[in-house]
RNA sequence: GCGGUCGUGGUGAAGCUGGUUAACACAACGGAUUGUGGCUCCGUCAUGCGCGAGUUCGAGUCUCGUCGAUCGCCCCA
């Protein structure tokens, strides 16, 4: 026999951590209908080149894509992003058609990328992002970074930075890619080898680059608010007043740049800035994208996003003791004594018909470990099923908070655990 | 892809420079107390130390490999 495990960077969902995720989801998703957003539900899996677009310079979908073929000739790939494939719905289903835009849509659900796990990261992650495709305007960016932010502040979390940038247009980015380009090219030889290779395939990621932050080339690196033309300079001062408008506090980077190739104009990340969170601050990030939707074969249209990670989320709200797993409890628990047959599973199936959550003792067991069963559950009542009572057709009930037992027939069993629930609920509400 | 640390029952963990019965605690189960609990006392609970090889008279302890976990680099949510 064989014992398995589960593949490496990928982690089981105990019945406790099932309840903080369905608690996180459920803010998330109510946040997100408030906002006018609704779900989208997409294949986990894409043809491979919705994710990998030509010139696409991004580790994420060069190096850590889960990509497979069935018969060697097509290719398929296991999401590692969620906004491939929106985008790539947007555009098949025609939506740009809808009467209404733009279309907000969100989703939730697993990615997969084939990184070396740790702390926050996993290779099967959870995201839950938005993307509002079909129209332009500065107050939809701020919008999306407002729906994000107060998700944040619901939760209860607090140490958070927006840092936000402008890449701008294609025109101002062309501009400032042959300005960095020049800037670099003589200094190629002070470069880590990595941005050695970015020089020629996407320069911008330089500025990104850890290794070379401190290095004394970048002090003096062109920054592309230099090089943004007048409507993108416009477009982004019109972001940050409706950030202001909204009393969303951030700091511009004017060297931030993000992981995929996509973005245009407004980039931002969003960050933890306690380091509790390990080497993986950033909690939801995203941006605008200009092209992504012609990219398809749509109209010329573009879109806005983010992403935000479960997995971090729950780790930052965890260390700033953020509740998130209310269990319900258990309000009746029948115990059974003697031989009693199936009676103890007919009487918690009638008191989960009453509205109660219920469980029940299906084994010979001492009356003591019986007991220990329901301090440990902390069940409201007990219901006790024993073998000379039943021959009677009697049944005890027991209140957990008071200790008193009655007896009753088994025709006013039901009667009588609701007006039990009934007592027990009023004292605690009077506590 | 690279580097550090770690891997002992259901859980938290002891285990010294290898030495023969793998501590202790919690939980669980049983009993003291034939059917009314949360206290107390007693008892039971790893034929085995992630997995596989090697060194040795002898390995949880040393070596190598492997698989995982964890943290960092890179990258990213």
């Amino acid at each position: 026999m064989k014992n398995y495990q589960n593949p490496k960077g990928t982690y089981d969902v105990s019945p406790e951590m099932a309840a903080k995720y369905q608690q996180l989801e459920g803010t998330l998703e109510s946040l997100a209908h408030f906002y006018g957003y609704e779900e989208i539900r997409t294949p986990i899996f894409e043809d491979t080149g919705v994710f990998k677009r030509e010139n696409d310079s991004s580790d994420m979908v060069n190096k850590e894509m889960y990509t497979f073929s069935m018969n060697g000739k097509d290719s398929f790939t296991l999401r590692p992003e969620g906004t491939a494939g929106v985008v790539r719905s947007y555009v098949q289903n025609k939506m740009y058609a809808n009467a209404d835009q733009p279309v907000k849509m969100y989703y939730y659900g697993p990615m997969f990328r084939h990184e070396h796990p740790q702390k926050g990261r996993y290779r099967q992650f959870e995201q839950f992002g938005i993307e509002c495709i079909g129209a332009k305007s500065p107050m939809l960016d701020a919008e999306g970074i407002a729906l994000g932010y107060s998700m944040i502040k619901t939760l209860g979390l607090s140490n958070v930075r927006v840092r936000i940038n402008s890449l701008g247009d294609d025109e101002s980015r062309k501009n400032y890619r042959a300005k960095l380009t020049e800037y670099f090219r003589p200094h190629a030889e002070e470069l880590c080898a990595d941005c050695k290779r970015r020089l020629e395939q996407n320069p911008l990621r330089i500025l990104d680059c850890k290794v070379d932050a401190d290095n004394p080339v970048m002090k003096d690196v062109p920054l592309i608010s230099d090089s943004l033309n007048e409507p993108s300079k416009e477009y982004f001062r019109e972001v940050l007043a409706c950030l202001d408008a909204l009393v969303i506090p951030y700091v511009i980077d004017p060297k931030l740049v993000r992981g995929l190739d996509y973005y245009t104009d407004t980039v931002f990340e969003v960050e933890n800035i306690t380091g509790k969170a390990g080497a993986q601050a950033t909690v939801f990030a995203g941006g605008r994208y200009d092209g992504l939707v012609s990219y398809f074969g749509g109209p010329e249209v573009s879109g806005f996003g983010f992403a935000m990670g479960m997995e971090r989320l729950i780790l930052l709200a965890e260390d700033e003791g953020v509740k998130l797993d209310e269990k319900p409890k258990t309000d009746v628990y029948v115990m059974s004594l003697g031989n009693v047959g199936t009676k103890p599973l007919e009487l918690a199936t009638e008191a989960r018909a009453l509205g109660y959550i219920t469980d029940f003792n299906y084994a010979p067991r001492s009356l003591k470990a019986q007991f220990k069963t329901v301090d440990r559950l902390d069940a409201k009542i007990t219901v006790i099923a024993g073998e000379s009572e039943l021959a009677e057709g009697k049944v005890n009930i027991k209140n957990n908070r008071t200790k008193e037992q009655v007896t009753v027939s088994l025709e006013d069993y039901a009667d009588t655990l609701d007006e039990m629930m009934e007592d027990i609920l009023n004292e605690t509400d009077s506590l």
